[in-house]
RNA sequence: GGGCGCUUAGCUCAGUUGGCUAGAGCACCUGCCUUACAAGCAGGGGGUCGGGGGUUCAAGUCCCUCAGCGCCCACCA
């Protein structure tokens, strides 16, 4: 018996259902064992960071790879999709010390380390339930069995592992360089988290005068003018540089100026850095340079670079709170002017100096300048180039080990090796065994990995996989042999190796051992001292404890958060250990994510795929857009335009989502979503967007066709079925149906989302439920062809969920279940066998049925509903209701005749006519409206309106006029009958005879009204 | 500064390799509670595809150029 339907879809209590069905049979798990003959089908998610609930770009993104994986296991592949969560270092920490300073009003550093990271972790434990609670809440079918996080065991396993190895191979090193240094929270910055905005400034121009004047064509030359947008830093410039090709070089380079402020006397330097100066240029270096560039290594990038190139001082001028400080390493700040500058802030300090500048009349000129600065993306307050020490991977770097693997050619236009880290990541996409979807992302990849520089990988946090090196500082045993030390402790060297690591301070080298390496600083701070480096390999505890109380003190700093990230494809499946779901599943299939992360984490998995596996985690990378809000900005909490999916599925329902998420995902790069503020049944007032109006439509429209079905379907013998007894309109639907069948699959296979669920759509609606169901009610008030109409009814609704279900799993789910019960064998025999499994998420993806397309049926309904459109056309301009049943004739040529008589039924239902008439050179009628479908025209009897008529038929006529026109023109020009394709030209003969025809008819019986 | 993308109906967007009178959803107008569906049905109005130039028998679709918008990357003299 078939169950009470509601005509409203009821996403709760079907979502509900459906979920329970599927956690019952858990059916989202991935078996390591399976030997599906389909072969392993695998993605890891990108993992959400834990800083906060999953917003729309979530539910996009997921929603993208729920499809693709049910798809597959539809297909009949074993498929895993592996869960988790990011710890997001920074953010994380940052988002924590939010709340702990309005909570509780203390900072971080009013906490022990571990108490902490306690805090931290009950933030993470709260949001990663919300986060997995979102993404079951979607439907994900990720298989939760395997739920990881980027800092749980098995994550921090592999990454202790990856670290040690890349420690023992000489890829990491300690540097010494500016890093991106925040002064409000005091913490370093990774790039990708600066934010550059654009400023509008000022360019200082000031005078340092020579300690001796020289002589430059004839004239007396006692200063050179700097100029300048961070005029602070003035007070740790280390030297003046200027091009060696400019003309004044050859009289100034040797020269040394006296610093003004603090009297330092500084050398001027020649450098090919420096941009020569010119008004005309484009170019705003060129157009605002003096020549001469003021050098403060500590405070600027491209100064530090310089400095190392000149062997220039280093003198840092600021604390790290950005105030102006002579305890960091400024040392000659005795002038009485200096000395006054001493705590302020950086920007007070800009004014001071300024000022001072002027009243000293050594500011020449004050030129407005707007420009890029980075800020924290945190703070918002301009990021400090600071002086520290950093660990670093050395990315270009050869790796001896894999030389064989992975050869050691330098790869074409580039300086990186094949067998270092970016050549690892670079090659594969050279050789085409990396794609990306779309396409022009390729570009992105590789100019990031072609100009890859070392990646600095500490932070200055609490928050993350703390880094597994100890420090010791030790006397030197003797000088110059500093590579004896400790050596005999560790009786079994596995390799041992001068490797240079850093160019700017050498290592004596990298040294090797059963579960630890080490390498040592030949410099210390302490004189006669040397520091060393241990790296102890994972799970050697009661070693470092060992270290430890020896006086070894490991580094309080902790990882970048993509050192884990670059992981996850393999660190989710065990690695290193050997295991049956690494085997198994790795490499994955596909990445699925959104083009901001291509370089900061894209590429390093691929590095650190071939660098730990051998092989790249996955071949595929496919790219979808970004949500903006329908301003075209991008969601955010502080916008407060962003949308919770669970709003959005409490508003419309997940699948609603899902459908308007997957319709809306096309190559393009962005896309808006309108927000709107609604209101829920239960009152709340909620952000969403009416976008999802569109699925949640489709839903209820696949709701009320089933239940359609579940009227009619009761009763249906599969045995009954006789494909010879399948009627015109039968056919026609098959037809469509194997078309959309072969669209869909080939649309999925490139990863379209938009096209395939567009085919279906249109499939489902406009041709199932406009035309074959409404055709279908009549028989199946007839018992000779109920039995025939049922079944194909059954067969065609299962293929549509089938077809649907990737796109909106619950509602399929839903269907599938009262068609289970109702009519559970649904093949069609003699076409096709179905096998339904107790879910449709394990029932098979829909074959091909192509041996069913039969233009000549779906030509011939063509015909049919021409005519019923131009019936009902009339019936609508003369407000006929549709209860009303009108008389009507067709004439036509012979053929179309015989066409219309066959299926004069299908008309008549669908056009409301009767009785209806069809021979070869009928006359139209007196009082009847004429209208032209094709090749058959039609009259609508007992209709009087001469004047509206004529307005339909001139109307039509300037219509058909329209089309005419242009074919006439392009059929008169000779080159396009001689130059264009046969089938072209042939094609627009054909159409400008059908239409010219109809001119005629139409003017006929314009001719007639008179 | 480098790279990428967008500009098609009132709104949000499709338009594959250039080729039938440029499409969809929403909104709008008209008529319908037709026994699955008013979150629906039937019918209808509305764009010449940002501006300019070029290639071609033929351009929304390729090339050049101008304008506007957006994103990513970049060591802020």
């Amino acid at each position: 018996m078939a169950r009470e339907i509601p005509t409203i879809y009821d996403s709760t209590a079907v979502e509900a259902e459906a979920a329970k069905l599927w956690a019952d049979g858990h059916y989202f798990h991935a078996d390591e064992t399976s030997e599906a003959p389909k072969g392993t089908y695998a993605i890891v998610i990108p993992p959400p960071n834990v800083t906060a609930a999953l917003h729309l770009g979530h539910a996009l993104n997921n929603t993208l790879q729920d499809v693709l994986i049910r798809w597959r296991r539809m297909q009949g592949a074993e498929t895993l999709w592996m869960p988790g969560t990011d710890h997001a270092g920074i953010a994380t920490q940052t988002v924590v010390e939010k709340r702990l300073l309005a909570e509780q009003g203390k900072r971080r550093t009013d906490f022990q380390r571990d108490e902490f990271v306690g805090h931290v972790q009950s933030w993470k434990d709260e949001y990663e339930a919300c986060i997995l609670g979102q993404l079951q809440s979607m439907g994900c079918s990720c298989d939760w069995d395997r739920v990881r996080f980027t800092m749980d065991e098995t994550c921090a396993k592999a990454v202790r592992t990856n670290f040690f190895n890349l420690f023992k191979d000489g890829l990491i090193y300690r540097g010494k360089r500016l890093v991106n240094w925040d002064p409000a929270t005091q913490t370093v910055l990774a790039d990708d988290e600066v934010e550059h905005q654009n400023v509008q400034g000022f360019f200082w121009y000031f005078q340092y005068p020579l300690e001796t004047p020289v002589e430059i064509d004839g004239q007396t030359v006692d200063h050179v003018t700097v100029a300048t947008t961070r005029p602070e830093t003035m007070l740790g410039d280390t030297a003046v540089a200027m091009n060696p090709s400019d003309p004044r070089a050859k009289a100034l380079v040797g020269q040394k100026v006296r610093l003004p402020i603090v009297g330092r006397l500084i050398p001027i330097v020649a450098d090919e850095h420096v941009v020569l100066p010119n008004p005309e240029s484009d170019d705003d270096k060129a157009k605002f340079s003096t020549g001469f560039l003021k050098v403060t290594p500590a405070h600027d990038p491209d100064d530090w670079q310089i400095g190392l190139r000149h062997d220039l001082e280093v003198i840092n001028v600021m604390a790290p709170d950005g105030s102006i400080s002579d305890k960091h390493g400024w040392e000659d700040a005795t002038a009485p002017e200096a000395q006054n500058l001493l705590g302020m802030d950086r920007f007070e300090a800009r004014e001071a100096i300024v000022d001072w500048f002027r009243t000293e009349k050594l500011l020449e000129e004050v030129r407005d300048y707007a420009h890029e600065v980075g800020h924290s993306y945190r703070s918002h307050v301009p990021i400090e180039p600071y002086l520290s020490d950093q660990w670093y991977i050395a990315v270009k770097k050869p790796i001896d080990h894999l030389a064989e693997k992975f050869g050691t050619e330098i790869l074409e236009g580039t300086d990186v090796p094949a067998n270092s880290l970016a050549g690892l990541a670079l090659k594969p996409l050279l050789e085409g065994r990396l794609k990306f979807y779309p396409e022009r992302y390729t570009k992105n990849y590789q100019l990031w990995l072609e100009n890859l520089r070392d990646w600095p990988i500490s932070r200055q946090l609490w928050w993350g996989h703390q880094i597994p090196v100890w420090t010791l500082d030790m006397q030197c045993p003797s000088e110059g042999d500093l590579t004896l030390v400790e050596e005999d402790e560790y009786p079994e060297p596995v390799i041992s190796e001068m490797q240079e690591v850093a160019e700017e301070q050498e290592t004596t080298g990298v040294f090797n051992f059963g579960n630890h390496a080490h390498f040592q600083l030949p410099h210390s701070e302490k004189e006669g001292w040397i520091r060393i480096y241990k790296c102890v390999d994972a799970g050697n505890q009661e070693y470092e404890k060992k270290l430890e109380e020896q006086g070894w003190v490991r580094d309080d700093d902790v990882l970048d958060t993509w050192f884990s990230s670059a992981l996850w494809p393999f660190s989710t499946m065990g690695w290193p250990d050997e295991n049956d779901t690494l085997k198994k599943f790795y490499p994955t299939q596909v990445l699925c994510t959104a083009r901001e992360i291509i370089t900061l984490w894209v590429s390093r998995m691929v590095m650190m795929g071939q660098y730990c596996v051998g092989e790249i985690p996955y071949s595929d990378v496919y790219i979808h857009a970004m949500i903006q809000d329908g301003q075209g900005r991008k969601m955010s909490k502080s916008l407060g335009n962003g949308i919770d999916p669970l709003v959005a599925i409490d508003s419309h329902g997940a699948d609603a989502m899902r459908f308007t998420l997957a319709n809306m995902t096309t190559d393009t790069q962005d896309v808006r979503m309108p927000v709107a503020e609604i209101e829920l049944p239960d009152g709340r007032k909620v952000n969403s967007s009416p976008k999802f109006d569109n699925g949640r439509n489709f839903c209820n429209k696949l709701w009320n066709a089933s239940r359609f079905a579940m009227l009619n379907l009761e009763g249906t013998d599969p045995n009954a079925f006789d494909a010879a007894k399948l009627d015109i309109t039968d056919k026609w639907i098959l037809s469509r149906l194997a078309k959309t069948i072969d669209a869909v699959t080939e649309g999925l296979e490139a990863y379209k989302y938009n096209e395939p669920l567009n085919e279906i759509y249109k499939f489902f609606w406009n041709d199932f439920c406009d035309w074959y169901l409404e055709w279908s009610k009549p028989r199946m008030q007839d018992d000779a062809q109920k039995a025939t109409a049922q079944n194909v009814l059954a067969f065609v609704l299962d293929q549509v969920l089938r077809l649907l279900h990737p796109f909106v799993p619950f509602i399929t789910e839903g269907i599938f279940q009262n068609l289970n019960a109702i009519a559970p064998n649904r093949g069609l025999n003699g076409i096709m066998e179905l096998t339904a499994g107790k879910s449709i998420m394990i029932s098979p993806w829909p074959e091909s049925i192509s041996g069913q397309i039969d233009a000549q049926v779906e030509a011939d309904i063509e015909v049919v509903q021409s005519v019923i459109r131009s019936i009902r056309e009339v019936r609508s301009q003369y407000n006929i209701p549709p209860s009303k049943k009108v008389p009507a004739s067709a004439s036509a040529s012979e053929a179309m005749c015989g066409l219309l008589n066959t299926n004069s039924a299908l008309i008549g239902q669908l056009a409301g006519v009767a009785p209806f008439e069809i021979a070869a050179g009928l006359e139209k009628p007196d009082n009847a409206a004429a209208v032209v479908a094709g090749e058959v025209q039609v009259y609508v009897h007992d209709v009087i309106d001469p004047d509206e008529e004529r307005k339909r038929l001139q109307k039509q006529k300037e219509f058909v006029e329209k089309g005419i026109r242009p074919l006439e023109g392009k059929l008169s020009n000779e080159n396009f009958v001689s130059r264009a394709k046969p089938e072209v030209v042939e094609q627009s003969r054909a159409k400008l005879k059908e239409l010219q025809e109809q001119l005629a008819a139409i003017e006929k019986h314009l001719a007639e009204l008179g």
